[in-house]
DNA sequence: GTACTCGGTAAACAGGTGTTGACTTAAAAA
DNA sequence: TTTTTAAGTCAACACCTGTTTACCGAGTAC
């Protein structure tokens, strides 16, 4: 059932509203089940509204996958910010840890799935190489410092790794852990390759 | 063009040549592209064969995807042994660190493919769990310890994340770091999530 | 009221999908 | 050789895909 559908309101018209629904329906659909696996149809029913608005509002599916990535790309650096990342391992770790339907999780592993469209992978290339540029500096080192860099995506692809296997894998006791229960773990992971020697 | 093809020998008649020849294209395809985004006549066309051969050979798409995860399956068992894992961080660093065309980090990503069918879902999801608990004895700890399975989980999926992000991402230093520059940051990640305190 | 705008709908489209069945033909058995 | 077996081929199938087109009708301006 559409997701804003109540006995009352039948939906008045409004086509910013729809654009949205669509976008978050496809949110979902995108970052749960990938590009290929995920149809129109799909994403038009999660949303309530008709197949045909996709293309109206976003020209097609990789338009629509496209907008999804900005748009994640723009909450991240919202929530974010411009400023450097906390400096703590504890922190960043429990930004990690955070629940894998929502926050930053949730983005990373929309950032690996692929349409295979060349201007969706720049947008994906963009935000990963800045996040591990901002999180090299929040260890306090150079983003020029190359082994400080790779150390800081090796972090990265962890955190995503782990999120995939919590959502998709169903695997024990990982899946259904708690951020208590994450957030030692990460936070020796990430202080064993960020903290300086 | 075909993998065996040569211009002196037009392939002789053989059941079980052909099977493996479509087996190994799948897993190419499948550990790449994922399940959907594959086509039973792409995987043909690359084993140089016809495509109703794959229904005959192997029931049908989801038939092969399951004889691909078995296939991994086996090969993981045959390469890692029934013996523990290798005790040092570095040992296991240096398996994670391997080329992401084969060996251990090419089976973990297609482990993290999915097709949506259950058998398939099981089969999945009995290896991690298995690699989970021999991780952790490799640590030195017992399996029945929730703590550190939970740890152990915690590589896996980092190291998953890892193959992942180098084969599908670009993302540079990481995507073309060779072993040597993998290992000792995989070492202290390896070292901080399972050494005893 | 009428005319216009534009959000929404329905049906069809062209092409691609996995799968099937009848056929051919190479190789082994007689 | 002839017969028989089974590996491989071909063409069609029913369905699903993303996309487009023509149409409907609620809300607004006149």
């Amino acid at each position: 059932m559409a997701a804003n559908e109540t006995a009352t309101s039948p939906r008045r018209r409004d086509a910013g509203k729809t654009r949205q629904l669509l976008l978050e329906a496809a949110l979902q659909r995108f970052t749960r089940d990938g590009y290929a696996a995920t149809t129109v149809r799909d994403i038009a029913d999660d949303a309530g509204v008709n197949v045909a608005l996709i293309s109206r509002y976003f020209k097609s599916k990789e338009g629509l996958f496209e907008a999804c990535l900005t748009s994640s790309v723009d909450e991240i650096k919202r929530t974010t910010g411009d400023t450097p990342l906390s400096r703590t391992p504890e922190a960043i770790a429990r930004q990690i840890a955070g629940p894998c339907t929502e926050g930053l999780p949730h983005h990373l592993v929309l950032l690996l799935r692929s349409s295979g469209d060349e201007s969706a992978d720049r947008i994906r290339l963009d935000l990963l190489r800045s996040y591990g540029q901002r999180l090299a500096v929040a260890a306090g080192r150079s983003a020029d410092d190359e082994d400080i860099l790779l150390r800081a995506q090796i972090v990265l692809a962890a955190a995503t790794g782990i999120a995939l296997m919590r959502t998709k894998s169903g695997l024990e006791p990982l899946a259904s852990a708690t951020a208590e229960d994450l957030v030692p773990p990460l936070r020796d992971l990430i202080g064993a390759l960020l903290q300086k020697p």
